[in-house]
DNA sequence: TATATATTTCAATAATTTCTGAAACTTTAA
DNA sequence: TTAAAGTTTCAGAAATTATTGAAATATATA
């Protein structure tokens, strides 16, 4: 396999995988591109690789820094401005899963907590109710506070701690 | 709120979460439904409490079976199928953990060791890529890891490890 | 200030995904 | 068998999501 058959097999594996996990398959592959490249790249030079429109690049590298894994570079002497990605795996699955937390997690565990409060009125289903919002409360609670954790944690945790995890 | 109004909010807050994961909203709401549910339930109760159609009930209650959450119950004496999901959430998540480890990540990890196995040719984009799909293959292999043995442990590992994991 | 360059926005369009409904199929029981 | 009840399949329709391209906006330079 060339480099290039390899790059575009990655571009295409990492948009792929986006879509399942619903993110956009543009936004993946510029993510995927900067992160194989060597230096930071154009507007051009992206939409040139990948061949997509301006408008599409300009939205999806704005929601990229949104989320904060991509970042703008002015070059001195230039007028446009050089796109580059968190390069460091693990900086990187942090900031994802940060951002996946707040944005679509922590509201979700807010909304639990509310239903499984709800007041008891000795009926079946309405018990049923409770119990089950509840235990879904207290497992995304948990799962959310771990991921936090892994968030905060700077030193490359995962390799760290994962045999100390499950003993 | 009234048991109806959580309800109903349950649902359409769960579909929501499933779509921007990547799961159809009804699929997800299906799973909501029996899992608030104290009984088993039919096709038809389905269709009629969520509002879609017996070929959309249908095939999302197929791929709910196929991911090993839904399962079908026949009462003797009675000829239509009762629908059930996983009750517990622990077998639940370990469930759907399981299921994407194998479907979407386990394949990524393969196409991420042959990438980072291309030949060194001393460029350095050659170089950088060789690097990159690297670390991000040692990543999932290390996550994926890790979620199997979550996958395979029966015990309510998470609140049991938690505060273990990251000391 | 005017001009050229670069970026953003957004309405229109395209592509993709989901859903419907009816026909085909299956299963049970009379 | 035949009929009735239940389920699956799938082509077409609807809904949703992604993308384009050009006008509007912003920014830098002469």
């Amino acid at each position: 396999m060339t480099y290039n058959e390899a790059k575009d097999k990655f571009i295409q594996t990492w948009g792929a995988l986006g879509t399942t996990w619903g993110i956009n398959k543009a936004m993946a592959q510029i993510q995927a591109l900067l992160f194989i490249s060597t230096e930071a790249l154009t507007m051009e030079e992206i939409m040139d690789e990948l061949q997509i429109s301006r408008g599409n690049a300009s939205m999806n590298l704005r929601q990229l820094m949104d989320w904060g894994i991509v970042f703008k570079e002015s070059k001195r002497g230039e007028r446009k401005e050089y796109f580059t990605t968190e390069k460091d795996v693990q900086e990187l699955a942090r900031q994802i899963a940060k951002e996946r937390s707040r944005r679509e997690i922590k509201p979700v565990i807010k909304v639990l907590k509310e239903l499984s409060d709800i007041k008891k009125d000795g009926s079946a289903k309405n018990d049923e109710f409770i119990k089950q919002t509840k235990s879904l409360y207290e497992l995304a609670e948990t799962a959310d506070t771990m991921l936090e954790k892994m968030v905060n944690h700077k030193q490359n945790w995962i390799t760290k701690s994962i045999f100390k995890m499950i003993k």
